[in-house]
DNA sequence: CCGCAACTTGAATCCATGGTCAAGATCGGC
DNA sequence: GCCGATCTTGACCATGGATTCAAGTTGCGG
């Protein structure tokens, strides 16, 4: 694994290094699809090397989605386990999800399924629906939250908010987080 | 008024109702961003013609937005008024925005105020506004909603539901429309 | 019917972005 | 140090939409 290319040539490293590096700030800022043109520039390369070497947006995604987004959403899957409440652990997980999508454009652009050709991506979209289809029968079975709610509509509901975050760059965070309040709390069981 | 302007020639004003009548069309089917290219098509004019006539995008939707939308915003808001219980009433606004805003792209880009530039939308967008204040405040008033919600919330809720709108054309609107249920539940006064 | 003003056209320009590639620059083994 | 293999560059093409305008077409008053 240390070395299973021929080896690079020592510049060609240091590009491959500085633009996974200028790639993780450019698109930890505006998410994956920014132009390639200023994760080159970021990177002090041009955009010709960054398809040298990565093989275009995909592969460049490919190689930076693991540090840039992967164990934020893990980092919630586990967080979300120790909560007592099944009712409390789902919020939770909602409410962790819809900030990670206000707060990491690129995290938002993975929930969205923006990048359907990236394995990892799929993998890891598929585990987070999971947990929430899990999350979401648990609380279910309290009565406490809507039974008419499916795992599709949870989906659903990240994906809509995914969107707004996306559109949501001027709006102040904490508007933001109170409407996701209002939102779960018209998930409860109806009075 | 009948003829401010020195008279156009026949072919001229046929031109002018072709493609107002062809803007009708296509804005509504896909919005006030439609490229003016598909107006021009189904229009049978080329799109130099629109230029000329109307001087641009903004001065077409100038010329067809109240035909094209000011009627359905109003509407809803006299439809509202006969509803007895405020709450209702409220509740029932929101409801019928946001399925405008799902089913009409084009009354969804004037609720989003994308175009700041046209006076006539703006003071509608304006109006609405001020109606679904008035609304509110009537509803909180009965203490069944949610006394910390603001005028600007409501605004805002409308916005991310055009946000959402405009991205879900795939989507089902039954699906659109039960979630919308969610949010408004959201909004009822907590148990 | 003429002839000009009014109209229309579509080719041209611009912009922003994604993507490619021949040619020149540089590394590093010998 | 030399020279070929490896790298990088930046100019180039393509796409899609907005916008303009010179040149050609057409209505219509006289």
């Amino acid at each position: 694994m240390t070395a299973e290319t021929p080896r690079l040539r020592a510049d060609a490293r240091r590009n491959v290094e500085g633009i996974r590096t200028a790639a993780l700030d450019v698109f930890r800022a505006h998410g994956l699809n920014s132009p390639l043109d200023e994760v080159a520039r970021a990177a002090g390369v041009s955009k010709g090397t960054i398809y040298h070497r990565f093989g275009g947006r995909q592969g460049l995604i490919d190689a930076v989605v693991e540090e840039l987004v992967a164990e934020r959403i893990t980092g919630i899957i586990t967080a979300v386990r120790d909560i007592e409440d099944p009712v409390e652990r789902f919020e939770s997980y909602l409410r962790q999800i819809w900030l990670l999508q206000y707060d990491e454009p690129a995290a938002n652009d993975v929930l969205l399924r923006a990048m359907p050709g990236s394995d990892p991506l799929v993998a890891l979209c598929e585990r987070a629906s999971e947990i929430a289809g899990g999350l979401l029968a648990e609380a279910q079975a309290t009565g406490k939250v809507r039974d008419d709610l499916t795992s599709e509509d949870v989906y659903l509901l990240i994906w809509e908010r995914g969107i707004i975050a996306r559109a949501c760059t001027e709006q102040p965070r904490d508007g933001y987080r109170r409407r996701c309040e209002y939102t779960l709390r018209g998930l409860r069981s109806g009075a």
